[in-house]
DNA sequence: AGCAGATATGTAAGCGCTTGCATTTCTCAT
DNA sequence: ATGAGAAATGCAAGCGCTTACATATCTGCT
């Protein structure tokens, strides 16, 4: 038995058991290069010790962690939720661990949370979108860290990415909703500076009012925090305009679950009264009543695609071409046809 | 300058600096150790090299991470979140870092991110409810490692907690429903098996049945994970009895916001025909409609007080006597009288 | 039986940091 | 000026592991 109250180490392991530490470590990480017999004994003295190897100390030595970071700008909805889940689920596949941390959409913090992961020995990042300030990438290449945007694919970025296209994906939608008839188009955004999914949904929108010959003035655009509330207060804002959209697409579901709230408030009826779609599908669009009418994105599929690639890239230094993943719109029942006409 | 694409230690500072690697380790855990002059020297050398401590390093030497991990049964909705989020920015105003990972109510996996999370050298714990195998505290008691328990505060258990009564809040829930007249209530409960939490709640309740002179008939409970989908099934399973109650209490928001719509669905106002009650009060309980009545749980102070905790215990090896919190009955839409009489 | 080559194990050098202790340099009171 | 005591800095020993390399032990053939 060890001290009592002392951590066992390998060295205790290696007496118990009779033989070297190199042993014991080999035991523990290439099993098959150690005799049957051998192992045996050492896996006894294991766990008769209760040894749990330090993961400092395995760092140190072997210069990797076998541990993925991933900075997500929150955890308050659910919005990455699904998509890290099966990301972690992918890695824990391949022997990784899954570090989170969240920036609450701030680059600073984001900043520190990148060197906080890297500085743990993370062997490889995945981080949210492309838009930061370029020489965090500076100090990432330099530490020869791979690094994996999601939730937003962009072929010619820097940095390669698995997600889809924000905003061919918004311009769908925007193209849809215009179809139905909709001239008067209200949007709410979330914060597009330093947040190329938002600022490239916007686009997308902006793509849509102009092939179908509308002019800028047919488009209001709030931009807000991601919020519930804030969805409400933009919804206020926006149908206190002397000519009111007939339909506000918003930034994403979040956005749009409060805007279909204060809209019942109002006493309007969505979809009869006014329209509004979200971004996402999450749980909350088919939940919220009516159900949200929005943009599916394959958030489980995305989460494990990144997996894939970032291990690849961690494990033989591959330079990965991202991917490209699809969207698509999902209909339920907070999108009509305008009221009139 | 330091060869390119190589990582920079602390030696290379010390040689920049022209100090011994002593005085640049206290440089930057202890300022006020050192000479303005040589910090200053230091410090440009610092960023000059762009140089970030190694995490693993200081771990091993120091035998302290300044980090606390916390377990939590899911991510996949928004019951913990606020109240982590509130522990750790509280953990981050006293310098310590929040590990969190996840176990999908599942003992084993709990039991292997407990490993984890110690051999990443956490200083301390945060785990969520009292129930689990009494060996993990052997193994933490063995390693030194303070524990709190939170989201469940139990006076007299082994392990401090801060928390709230479970017990004692759904009874008041339980008591105040039956108050209202109803006499044939359903519960629809998390699965209470290793899960406290659960497992109070329908104590709660049922201590509320004997003290109003009802008998076990006239409650029937159902457990089922936690998830709006079962929510749904277990309501229909619910009304589907001979005598269907004229009240259910949910485990959580996310199972009443389930039987909620299931409700909706089968044609059933809320609470007209039926009244259904949440706990815990996430936003969720405010976004459906008609608005949950919930039991609000002080979710930013228990995770705010759980930090203060465990930080004290760990820097002062100090046995906390935990904290109890109060909850309280939040009442909006979803609970009336029952139908008839 | 004896040897080559494969297989199993041991030896020991770090990995990058912190910190107790030793040494040097200040600061003042005399 | 000078020496005692405080303040600043340096020295060097690890922390617990992995792994290249050296050594010992097995194979299976002849």
């Amino acid at each position: 038995m060890s001290k009592l109250g002392s951590v066992p180490t390998l060295d205790d392991v290696a007496k118990m058991a009779g033989v070297s530490t190199a042993t014991v470590s080999r035991c523990l990480n290439n099993p098959d290069r150690v005799v049957e017999a051998t192992r045996q004994r050492v896996l006894t003295a294991v766990d008769a010790l209760g040894y749990t190897p330090n993961f400092a100390a395995r760092v140190m030595a072997a210069k990797r962690s076998s541990t993925i970071g991933a900075i997500i700008p929150t955890m308050e909805n659910a919005i990455f939720a699904r998509g890290l889940q099966a990301f972690q689920e992918e890695l824990h596949q391949h022997g990784y661990t899954l570090l989170v941390s969240s920036s609450a959409y701030k680059p600073d913090i984001e900043d520190e949370q990148i060197r906080t992961l890297v500085a743990r020995g993370a062997d490889g990042l995945l981080l949210i979108g492309h838009d930061r300030d370029p020489h965090i990438y500076d100090y990432l290449e330099q530490r020869k860290i791979p690094v994996l945007v999601a939730w937003s694919f962009q072929p010619d970025a820097q940095i390669p990415s698995v997600g889809f296209d924000n905003r061919a994906a918004m311009f769908e939608l925007a193209n849809h909703v215009i179809g139905l008839g909709h001239r008067q188009i209200g949007m709410i955004s979330g914060v597009s500076a330093g947040n190329d999914r938002a600022y490239l949904r916007i686009e997308g929108v902006r793509d849509a009012i102009s092939q179908n010959d509308m002019t800028p003035s047919n488009l209001t655009i709030i931009e807000t925090p991601y919020d519930i509330d804030n969805g409400a207060e933009a919804f206020t804002q926006l149908m206190s305009q002397e000519t009111p959209p007939t339909a506000i697409l918003c930034g994403n579901d979040v956005l749009a679950v409060g805007a279909v709230r204060r809209a019942q408030e109002m006493g309007l009826k969505v979809p009869e009264d006014i329209s509004i779609t979200g971004f996402d599908d999450i749980e909350l669009a088919r939940i919220a009543s009516p159900g949200l009418t929005t943009v599916h994105v394959p958030h489980r599929e995305m989460g494990r695609q990144a997996a894939l690639e970032l291990v690849e890239m961690v494990e033989n230094k591959a330079i990965s071409a991202g991917l490209r993943l699809d969207t698509k719109i999902v209909e339920r029942q907070s999108l009509g046809r305008p009221a009139h006409a």
